[in-house]
DNA sequence: ATGAAAGCGCTAACAT
DNA sequence: ATGTTAGCGCTTTCAT
């Protein structure tokens, strides 16, 4: 059956998506002149532009995507998809909008899912996104390797992954000048008179909040500081157990007289339990990660920014060049943080 | 061509996915018996569903959702098409996290976009959703008319509106309780002994800001306060409009004692002014919608909270039951807004 | 328990 | 300038 009946060609509304065919009965011309006309491809007559436009908007007429990709050249189904800790997340969700904004001019829908630190998450959502054959994936990862995607990777899908540079594969990566930005905030501290400065971090087994510990550990060591005056305080999964930790070492003797804070929860939690204590003005805190109204709290918080927006917008031009046939060696782009000097930092040490 | 060469059975690494063809040619065996172990459809021995299996993994097969969907009955893509004003807006993106761990119950992927109300871009992206087919929209608008939804709503797309009930069109919807909030926040003040309280909107044709301002007015009104003693900014864009308006406003003779602001942005603009002015303790402040530390702000904000991660939950809800066929009449649901008590709004009129 | 044929909505390659 | 035929990767229907 090539054509429809007369009936068929204006479908009744109800559950039945007006097609090609439909739109091409009810100009009364062949299928494949519609298909030139809905992709703008020349040599057809402009009466007949009209008639199939009209037809279509009768209609209500909304090309499927999906169908022809099917079998068009490249498959390409102008989606992207992007996983990142949580959409939640005011870093991801900045990143997020990055992403989007460089996506819509490619006309490129976007897929977003959260991570949650989750290994099997993070697999059945690229999953997903692959079964949805995505024409490249944006991600933050948490397994051990992605080596798991190489064969993703060969079958042509590019990869970009953002805040965490991959393991176990060879991609495009867009991160945070994690280390360098960790030890600027500890010189920081340094440089205004500290050495007892204790080091506050998420959980470990995270790549960045492994590097944002080197860098404390490398920038105390280069200005001599002795192991014994290094306070590690680690795995603090939220703001509650970064407040418990602090009233907990504050109540020791020579605790120490400033805190380098790796991650916003963590951060919010030391704000907390100094005023809890009365010693948000007597105690230094720098935090890696900008917040909203950071400027606005007494003291008003020092932190490593990071440009999650900046993160996006690489990540996407990355993989959109990636997309348009550049062959280049993968790169691991690094953005720099950037010291936001604001009160709590520049705290002189008290005792 | 119905089967394929044994060269074609391991098909080269190189920009060509695998497709079920391969995994049967692979495992020897037809195309639907790998459709009927893929999908686990009963009737296929155990012996033949481990070739299948192992062949598919062995090739790192994905099916082709879309491909699938075009025949599947029902043509369901598990795709949810999301618009909210912004992704990066937190109370956007806690909806947003909402509607994705419902949507990962059901297997469903959601595309997010960003509505930055502009009616285009709400077309714009509305269109690219149906392109895609998707099951159905979660959908925050700004046109005036949302009626051009309607043929797809008899096409049998489920609609749910968030944050803004509809216009010109009968669909669910789940919002904030935004006038009655509003009124709440002002009863608070009025209760505090203010007689004389600004209102501090944002772009007024947003229908939430309107619902937000009736709540207000109706509020002052049931109290008996003059219209004289009514002070009503609006159209305030940004948290730099909102806080000239507040500088502007305080140098007044006879201004307010009490500010109620309407939204996030202008609640940050309107306490950066007071901060400059050194009237933070002494303007009593309330704001709509809640935000990250404003407890620990100082004073600490009193707000009405709204909670997007219940209006995104009842959204997904709705929408899933809607695809599961309830064909109840439509629904507005309204979530209730919560006055938090947090000092700001308990400040006594000083003069 | 398994498979061959038809067709979903569209585009590519070829007609005319 | 327009239409016809195949076929994308899969599911449906109907055989066997």
């Amino acid at each position: 059956v090539t054509s429809l009946s007369d009936a068929d060609a204006a479908p009744v509304s109800a559950q039945t998506r007006p097609t090609m065919r439909h739109v091409a009965a009810l100009a009364g011309v062949g299928l494949k002149t519609v298909s030139r006309v809905i992709n703008e491809e020349p040599n057809v007559s402009e009466a007949t532009i009209a008639r199939v436009k009209d037809a279509a908007q009768r209609l209500n007429y909304k090309p499927n995507l999906h169908a022809g990709n099917l079998r068009r050249a490249g498959h390409k189904t102008f989606t992207l998809g992007l996983l990142v800790s949580s959409v939640a997340n005011p870093f991801a969700s900045a990143l997020h909008r990055a992403v989007e904004d460089a996506a819509r001019e490619r006309d490129t829908a976007v897929f977003a899912a959260s991570l949650d630190d989750d290994p099997l998450r993070e697999r059945g959502i690229v999953e997903a996104f692959l079964r949805r054959r995505v024409d490249g994936l944006i991600l933050t990862t948490v397994t051990q390797s992605q080596g798991y995607l190489i064969p993703e990777q060969q079958h042509g899908t590019p990869l970009v992954f953002v805040d965490r540079a991959p393991t176990g594969i060879e991609a495009d990566a867009v991160v945070s000048d994690n280390a360098s930005g960790a030890a600027k905030g500890t010189a920081h501290l340094l440089d205004h008179g500290h050495r007892r400065i204790a080091y506050f971090g998420d959980r470990f087994d995270i790549q960045t909040a492994g590097e944002r510990k080197r860098g404390f550990l490398a920038e105390m060591a280069a200005a001599g500081v002795a192991a014994g005056d290094l306070t590690i305080v680690e795995d603090l999964h939220d703001a509650e157990a970064a407040r418990s930790a602090v009233l907990e070492l504050l109540a020791r003797d020579d605790s120490p007289t400033a805190i380098f804070s790796s991650q916003n929860l963590v951060t919010f939690g030391v704000i907390r339990a100094l005023r809890e204590l009365g010693r948000q003005n007597t105690m230094a805190l720098v935090g890696f990660d900008d917040f909203v109204l950071a400027d606005m709290l007494e003291p008003a918080i020092t932190v490593v920014a990071q440009n999650p927006q900046r993160i996006g917008t690489l990540a996407a031009e990355r993989m959109f060049a990636r997309l348009d046939g550049d062959a280049s060696p993968k790169q691991i782009h690094v953005v720099p943080t950037e010291l936001i000097v604001r009160g709590s930092g520049e705290i002189r040490p008290h005792d």
